[in-house]
DNA sequence: GTACATTTAATGTATGTACATATATTTGCA
DNA sequence: TGCAAATATATGTACATACATTAAATGTAC
């Protein structure tokens, strides 16, 4: 098995939290490199992926762009011209909103909602990913940890 | 404390592992904003940053810029052109190796090191981040499973 | 030794990100 | 009401990324 030294070709860290903190990012990154790479047929990039993701989740209901862009993992992304894109391909569709005229309602199509079913046959789950070498206890576990580091002053 | 599903307003996952993936992802990019802001200042963005600290822990023996790429975190970033700008700065210099004229060897310069230095007291440290809350005990088992993840088939 | 494949780096192009600014709408308050 | 401040989205820009292609040097088969 591979250490994350191994993949970087680092022969040692100044200590375990820095190779952690690399760890982590560098999981990220192969997480990112794996959906990429699943999606790559379809033509919708990584950050559409997920806006089509959210928007699923919120079962029918309009989402602003400010919420799509609270619920995006890369905060500084920009939701709209992400939003361009998918409403160019008619994936969503976007409204003025009635009650605050500034505010634009962003849904899935049908269109959108078939794509992605198919997308999510191609993409591996993270559970499919990771189940096999981990515990849910273990994954609980990490989770706690990830949530703990991210809370701290 | 914020749990991942209150950072990105999610109420419920379909599974652990789920939870884990976007945390994962999630914690990534929340490192990624912190250095990005502590590196503002000095106009220097992350991968160029990540290519400096490459370099110096090449301890002056020179890289390709194929080796760069190895040690990257983004694997598909391009490091010909952050080297450019790296070079157009006079932090890095660039020659072509003589025992293979196709390569190129990477070198940071005084200034590239002088300036690490300056942004080493700046970025803070992985272990700042994260000794408060996790034992150098949790890290290793972090390190451990983030590996595993990684390494299957 | 020539011809072809492989390797290394650079470049071209479309899209995405980071950050500032602009535009429209709403809110708060004198 | 009228007007400044705040909010929501869109846009302008420079730079970065993703991916294909190009150009030069090296390796290999004949």
């Amino acid at each position: 098995m591979k250490s994350i030294g191994e993949e970087i070709q680092q022969s040692e860290f100044s200590d375990v939290y820095q190779e952690l903190g690399i760890n982590i990012l560098f999981t990220a990154a192969w997480f990112g490199e794996r959906n990429r790479l699943a999606l790559k047929d379809y033509d919708i990039s990584l950050p559409q992926f997920n806006v089509l993701r959210i928007l699923r989740g919120q079962k029918g209901q309009p989402i602003s762009v400010a919420g799509l862009c609270d619920r995006m993992i890369d905060k500084s992304s920009n939701a709209s011209r992400i939003v361009d894109k998918l409403e160019a391909r008619k994936l969503v569709s976007r409204r003025v909103c009635d009650k605050d005229r500034r505010q634009v309602d962003v849904v899935i199509t049908d269109k959108g909602t078939s794509i992605l079913e198919e997308l999510n046959e191609k993409v591996p789950s993270f559970k499919t990913i990771m189940a096999k070498q981990l515990s849910t206890k273990d994954a609980e576990v990490l989770n706690f940890a990830l949530d703990q580091i991210r809370n701290q002053k």
